[in-house]
DNA sequence: ATTATCACG
DNA sequence: ACGTACGTGATAATT
């Protein structure tokens, strides 16, 4: 596109860096770089700019700066701007970072002695017009609107800088009924507190307007005072004479400043792309970087693809030999399939990276020809994601070689905040360019496609290998600073292939147990159905909290605990409130539990049973938790029904997958209480494990001092279990008081006496606070790392819930240690014993198996060995163990 | 794509 | 005065 009409961008540099700081100023420590330098201003200002550049495709632009307090306006007044506070350092220290940026983008930045940045615009708006420019002023302020023309428009930030209003000398007439200049007068009457200079007594923006819709200016108003009708605003009008002058010379903008600049340096000479690369480099500004590489990718060739070519060898039947013999060493090894769901995606190609040279194919078969089989069988390999391809190359029937590096893996254990499971955007996380993401190539969505028969498929692929070998060694090393090899070595790599396995195995599910289960719920669903709607007077849609709010809230006049954003809360906790006050509460409460059982665990799980073998086969995501804890999708097996007798009939259909076989699960009993002891050090709660206590009972004891455990009450021990969570979950008196309904008073009182009752424990939660604070992370036993970089945020809400989680995250992390290493010597033990138990599922603090029956003693003893000694703590493991016919009887 | 709700540890 | 318990995933409704 070209400009038919010259375009000038004229922009108040302080003003909107001001409003670009307060924009994210609730993530102002979030926006730091690797120097501690804050780059939050820097940031929105960028984006801004774009918009800019974008919206208004300028020929010439200026960035106008103050160049410092005193001006020819404090020299006149000397209280001008007398109030403002300092500009905060965290802002400050940004503004030579800000002009550094704008040399890179080619834009000429300009600040003049004694002049505001208003003035040098106000100057150089007046010259443009004279040469026929089109002027966009963008400013924060609003005193600059008195700059409008018909070739000038004034460009006021909004909600932060994310939107700009535009003001024309109409906008300003239907706004205000004034006419730019007007708002120069405007000042003069009403004053400005921001700017501390007064104006008329007792005249604010209203009568200003009034005044000047009349007279047409201060000095109209002035000329006929005489013939004003007498008034206190007459009185007032007289008195403040000279402020209202003066006041309106402080607000008018200078046209004819001194300026050394004129239009003809203001000539965008365009983003010098390699300079604003390191910029970004510098200011850790990972989104823009790779931003700026696709742009300069899809400018710089047809193809759009920004990444060099590879020379690769297309691999065929008929010359497989290239590849050479496998002497153990290392490959790097990549198996593409189209989908999410590698127990059922289609294997679509591969990339393999041998001594220097790359091969790739888009036919998978070729694995199974004897010299690859072998190569993947006995090399040792690099990989992204090693589950993945573990599974993956299951199905083609190759039993994969052990890994060295997975990219995947190693990357979340040096940073789990935003660890893409997408290869190109993680390596672009790691400031790696040379290959795409898949969103990138494929596309997303409806428009996804893979080019499986295109050249640039294969390309993709060889780029893959190359990028996992390419970030190996630094990775490693960084790995190594962490103190993490250890972790990754003996405790994520291993169980990545542990996992593989569990999920090939599947657990065998009923289905007509499920069948049977549907109608059962579909036959209660409709009867409790019908009754609600006789008790709400018409028919309407249950499952939707909008609708049934109106017939709660609205309709039945039901008191409103509690509201969400969009409206009533339903929840719940809000519906118990209700309980009794209308038959109708019940009758939703019990809907809503049969609906949920039906829809996501009935009808959720009969979806994704696998037809082949009448098994589910969940993904663990193993890279995903900001703790260190696995998650289970498609299906989600660590969230099957328990608490509720009727849910927990859901087991019932999880089934051994062999006759004479039964399903066997083991459990850490406290875990995570114990897992504290241990790293708090407190005496007390060791004791309290060590002698075998009921931890919850002894913690009733202290907190509410007694002596035996004879005066612990039910009540007793269900509040002290209610401060023990609380404990774990880095304690706050609001919540534990909404968690067992005491005044927020009351629990603090817990709290203290408990902290009293346990200082070791008091001491480790401020100790790992302050921690925390000072590193920027905290760590689980195992190294296993959680940055927390709100913890230092001045956001009440982001600081405390950084010094939660730095309190919990450490706790939480080191039980998922603990039983990460249990899987993997249970998985080792399994092995080497001969034994046909398999294991099947993790449920955060258990483990649940299929064996023959008479296997059930041996494993039980094996088990809770493996899983008592995974480490040594302080204080005690506990393990306790169930079997039965389906996973509903493997219960005590 | 986001929100409310509810299932688990 | 503020306004929260920690970690997840699936579903249906709504935008």
């Amino acid at each position: 596109m070209t400009n038919s009409t010259k375009k000038l961008l004229l922009i108040d540099g302080n003003s909107v860096a001001f409003r670009a700081f307060y924009a994210l100023y609730n993530q102002v420590e979030k926006f730091t770089n690797h120097d501690g330098l804050h780059t939050n201003a820097i940031y929105s200002f960028k984006i801004m700019l774009d918009k800019l550049l974008k919206q208004i495709d300028p020929t010439n632009i200026l960035v106008a700066f103050d160049a410092g307090r005193t001006t020819f306006r404090t020299e006149k007044y000397a209280d001008y701007k007398g109030q403002r506070s300092k500009t905060p350092q965290e802002l400050s220290e940004q503004f030579p970072f800000l002009r550094e940026m704008l040399i890179d983008y080619g834009i000429k930045s300009y600040d003049l002695k004694n002049y505001e940045a208003d003035d040098i615009i106000g100057t150089l708006a007046k010259e443009a017009e004279g040469e026929g420019f089109q002027i966009t002023i963008v400013t924060g302020d609003r005193d600059l609107t008195q700059l409008a023309t018909d070739q000038t428009t004034v460009a006021i930030t909004k909600k932060g800088v994310s939107e700009i209003e535009e003001y024309t000398p109409e906008h300003i007439e239907e706004k205000f009924g004034l006419n730019p200049r007007q708002i120069i007068d405007m000042k003069g009457l009403v004053g400005d507190t921001s700017d501390n200079y007064p104006g008329v007594t007792k005249v604010g923006e209203k009568t200003a307007i009034k005044l000047l819709k009349k007279y047409g200016s201060i000095e109209g108003i002035y000329d006929q005072i005489d013939e004003m009708r007498q008034s206190k605003m007459k009185e007032h009008l007289i008195e403040d004479k000279e402020q209202a002058f003066m006041s309106k010379d402080l607000a008018r903008i200078r046209q004819d400043a001194p300026i050394e600049v004129d239009i003809k340096d203001t000539e965008w000479s365009g983003i010098d792309y390699e300079k604003l690369e390191s910029f970004y480099q510098q200011m850790d500004f990972n989104r823009f970087l790779s931003e700026l590489h696709q742009n300069q990718g899809a400018a710089s060739s047809e193809s759009a693809s920004s990444v060099a070519p590879i020379d690769y060898t297309e691999l065929t039947a008929a010359n497989l030999t290239e590849l050479g013999k496998s002497d153990g060493s290392s490959i790097t090894f990549h198996l593409e399939m189209d989908g999410e769901n590698y127990h059922k995606a289609p294997t679509i190609g591969f990339a393999i990276l041998k001594d220097d040279k790359y091969f790739v194919s888009n036919q998978p078969q070729l694995l199974k020809e004897p010299v690859l089989k072998e190569l993947l069988e006995k090399a040792t390999l690099d990989v992204f994601n090693a589950k993945r391809n573990y599974v993956g190359l299951n199905r083609l029937g190759i039993q994969m070689a052990p890994v060295d590096f997975d990219l995947l893996l190693v990357s979340y254990l040096l940073n789990n905040t935003d660890n893409s499971d997408d290869l190109g955007k993680l390596a672009h996380e790691h400031q790696y360019y040379q290959v795409q993401s898949d969103e990138d190539v494929y596309g997303k969505g409806a428009k996804r496609s893979v080019p499986v028969d295109q050249p640039e498929f294969l390309q993709h692929l060889a780029h893959k290998v190359q990028a996992i070998h390419d970030l190996k060694s630094r990775l490693m090393a960084e790995l190594d600073d962490h103190e993490q090899t250890e972790l990754y070595e003996t405790i994520e790599r291993p169980l990545s292939i542990v996992l593989a396995q569990m999920e090939i195995a599947g657990i065998k599910v009923d289905i007509d147990r499920l069948m049977q289960m549907r109608s059962e719920f579909k036959e209660r669903l409709a009867e409790i159905e019908q009754q609600i709607y006789q008790e709400a007077g018409e028919e309407f849609n249950i499952g939707s909290p909008k609708q049934l709010g109106v017939i709660l809230f609205e309709k039945l006049k039901l008191p409103v605990i509690k509201k969400t954003k969009t409206g009533y809360s339903t929840a719940v906790s809000v519906l118990e409130k209700l309980q009794g006050l209308n038959p109708i509460i019940d009758n939703i409460l019990l809907y809503r539990q049969l609906s949920k059982l039906q829809s996501t665990y009935v009808e959720g799980l009969l979806k994704v049973v696998f037809k082949e073998d009448s098994k589910v086969h969940t993904r663990y995501t193993q890279t995903l938790t900001s703790t260190g804890r696995l998650s289970s999708v498609d299906p989600n097996l660590q969230n099957i029904p328990v608490r509720l007798e009727e849910g927990r009939k859901i087991r019932q259909a999880f089934v051994p997958s062999h006759s004479g076989w039964q399903i066997f699960s083991s459990d850490y009993s406290q875990i995570e209480l114990r897992v504290l002891a241990h790293i708090s050090g407190d005496e007390n709660m060791q004791e309290a494990f060590k002698t075998g206590a009921d931890i919850h009972a002894s913690t009733a004891m202290k907190i509410f001092n007694l002596d035996s455990p004879d005066e612990v009450t039910p009540n007793m021990r269900r509040q002290a279990k209610a401060v023990n969570f609380g404990i774990v979950y880095g304690i706050s008196d609001f919540g534990l008081a909404q968690n067992i309904g005491i005044t927020r008073k009351a629990a603090k009182k817990f709290i203290e006496t408990y902290f009293e009752s346990f200082p070791g424990v008091h001491k480790y939660m401020t100790g790992i606070v302050e921690l925390a604070k000072k590193q920027g992370y905290v760590e689980t036993l195992f190294h296993r790392r959680r940055y927390l970089p709100e913890i230092n945020s001045k956001n009440y809400n982001l600081r405390s819930f950084a010094e939660r989680t730095a309190m919990n995250s450490p706790i939480q992390g080191s039980a998922a240690d603990i039983i990460k290493i249990a899987m993997i010597r249970m998985q080792k033990m399994l092995r080497e014993k001969g034994l046909k138990a398999k294991m099947l599922l993790q449920v955060h603090d258990e483990l649940i198996f299929e064996a023959p029956k008479e296997e059930i003693p041996v494993l039980k003893e094996l088990v809770s060995k493996v899983m008592d000694s995974a480490v040594d703590l302080a204080v005690p493991l506990k393990v306790e163990s169930a079997s039965g016919d389906t996973w509903f009887d493997a219960k005590k």
